[in-house]
DNA sequence: GACTTTAGTCGCAGATGGTGACTAATTCGC
DNA sequence: GCGAATTAGTCACCATCTGCGACTAAAGTC
C-alpha cells in the first residue's frame, strides 16, 4: 500500500495560555485573521530549526510579552479539516500566567471559561485537552504556584487548587498533604482581609523529597 | 531547502509498536529508506481528510495486517531537525499488541527493548515518552490485558504488569487490588505448568465501578 | 459582650497498601 | 511411596493515608 498522495502534511502550534481571573479561569484568545468576527486561541508558524516548545514560547511572547512560565505540550490536533491557521494539524500547548503580570497584546483577549466565544471544533477538543493535561500534572509539579504571587495565604492556595481542580477540597486535608510534602515556608507576614482571623503568609519553598513508589492501582471504570 | 519563514512546517506520523517475547518487551522497527543499513519506527503520511488516528491506525495495519487493539497519541516530537522521514515534526503513537497474532510484514522486525539497534535522537524521544506514557496509562485502561490471550493465569497477567513497569511487584498486593476493581473473573479451567500447582485461568470482565475519587496528592520532586 | 467570619489544628475511623507467613496442589528425585 | 522442590493462592498484621467533623484562635460587626 502506497500513499496515493504522499504530501507531509501542514502544522501550526496552537497555545492555550490559562490564568486566574476573580476567582474565575480565563483563556486568551485573538480574532481569527480569516474572519474578524470569530475567536480563535493564539498561533504561530515553526521558523525553520526551532524546536516546538520553542514556537510555543514565542507564541506566548508575541500575546503577553514573555513566554509563560509554565508550558506543556497537550499533542497534536487533526480532524481532517483545516481550521482555522488552515493547517492540517495543530499541536497544542497549555500555559499558566499569574493574571498581575499578564496583560495582553492588542488583539488579544480573556475569556473566562464560563463565557467562551464559539470555537471550531478542533479548537473545543484542544481546550478539553488543556484543562486535562493541566490538571493531570497539578499533582506532579507546583504549577498552581505559577498562578500566585510569591507570598499567599494557604486559603488562596487551596482555593486555586480548587478552582484548577474544579472541585471542592477540604481544608484539613489540603494543609497535612501540603505539610508532608513540605512545599512551603512560612513568612513573618500576616494579612488581615476584612473579618476573620488574619492569615499568615507563605512562599513557595520545595524541600528535597523521595517520590512515593505506589505499585499498580487499577483505576478504570471503562471496559 | 527554502528557509523563508514563516513556513507551515511538514509532519509524519511514527508508531511505537510494542509487543511482549518470551517475557521481554520488544518494538517493531522497519528498514530507513534513505540509508537501508538504518532502523527506525514505523511511519506514514497523511493522506488528505485523514485524522492523525485513522494514519496511525493505517500506519500499525500495513506493518502487522491489523490495527493494533490500543494506541494512543504520545504527542508531537520536533528537534528543529529532520529525520528520518525528513520531517519537521513527528507526531507520535503508542501501540500494544499481542505477540501470538503479530506476525509483521516484510521488511518489518521486532527488536527487544534491550538490544536495539541505534536510532536518530527524535526517534530515542520518541521510544522513552512511549514507555512513559504507557506505563502511566496501566492504572487507567486495561491495556495489559491487550498483551494477553482470552484467558491466562493471574501469575502471567502479574507478570505482564511486572514487564510493562519494569519493576517487581508483590502477588498477595497485586490479586488483592484486582480484586478490588472485579477486573476479572475465574473460567472453570486449569492450567498445569509443568511443576507446582496448577492456575485457574481467567479472562477479563470488567464491572461496572465508581471512580474513586482523591482529593490531591503532592508528588512532586523537583523545585 | 454576643455573634459572625475566617484561619488554623486535632484526632478518629475507615480505606489503602506493603509484607511475611501460611496452606494447597502438583512434579521430581530417589 | 515419600519427601523435597516448585508454583498457586490466601490470610492477617500493621503502618500509612485520607475523608471528615469538631474543635480553638483571632479578627470584625452590631
Amino acid at each position: 500500500m502506497r500513499d496515493r498522495s504522499p504530501r507531509t502534511g501542514s502544522f501550526s502550534v496552537d497555545l492555550v495560555l490559562v490564568t486566574a481571573m476573580r476567582n474565575e479561569l480565563a483563556v486568551l484568545l485573538t480574532r481569527t485573521p480569516s474572519d474578524r468576527e470569530r475567536w480563535s486561541l493564539p498561533w504561530r508558524f515553526a521558523q525553520t530549526g526551532e524546536t516546538l516548545d520553542a514556537v510555543a514560547a514565542r507564541c506566548g511572547q508575541d500575546a503577553l510579552g514573555e513566554p509563560p512560565g509554565w508550558m506543556e505540550q497537550i499533542g497534536a490536533f487533526g480532524d481532517g479539516r483545516r481550521h482555522p491557521s488552515d493547517t492540517d494539524v495543530s499541536v497544542a500547548f497549555v500555559g499558566l500566567v499569574p493574571h498581575e503580570t499578564a496583560s495582553p497584546h492588542a488583539g488579544f483577549t480573556w475569556f473566562t471559561i464560563a463565557d467562551l466565544p464559539p470555537l471550531s471544533p478542533r479548537q473545543r477538543a484542544i481546550m478539553e485537552a488543556a484543562t486535562r493535561v493541566m490538571q493531570g500534572r497539578l499533582d506532579q509539579a507546583p504549577i498552581a504556584f505559577r498562578l500566585l504571587p510569591a507570598t499567599f495565604t494557604l486559603s488562596e492556595l487551596q482555593q486555586m487548587y480548587e478552582l484548577l481542580l474544579g472541585k471542592r477540597l477540604h481544608k484539613a486535608s489540603f494543609r497535612r498533604a501540603l505539610q508532608a510534602a513540605s512545599l512551603v515556608e512560612p513568612t513573618e507576614e500576616w494579612r488581615s482581609e476584612g473579618r476573620g482571623r488574619p492569615a499568615q503568609l507563605f512562599r513557595y519553598s520545595p524541600k528535597k523529597k523521595r517520590r512515593l513508589h505506589r505499585a499498580v492501582r487499577f483505576d478504570f471504570l471503562y471496559p
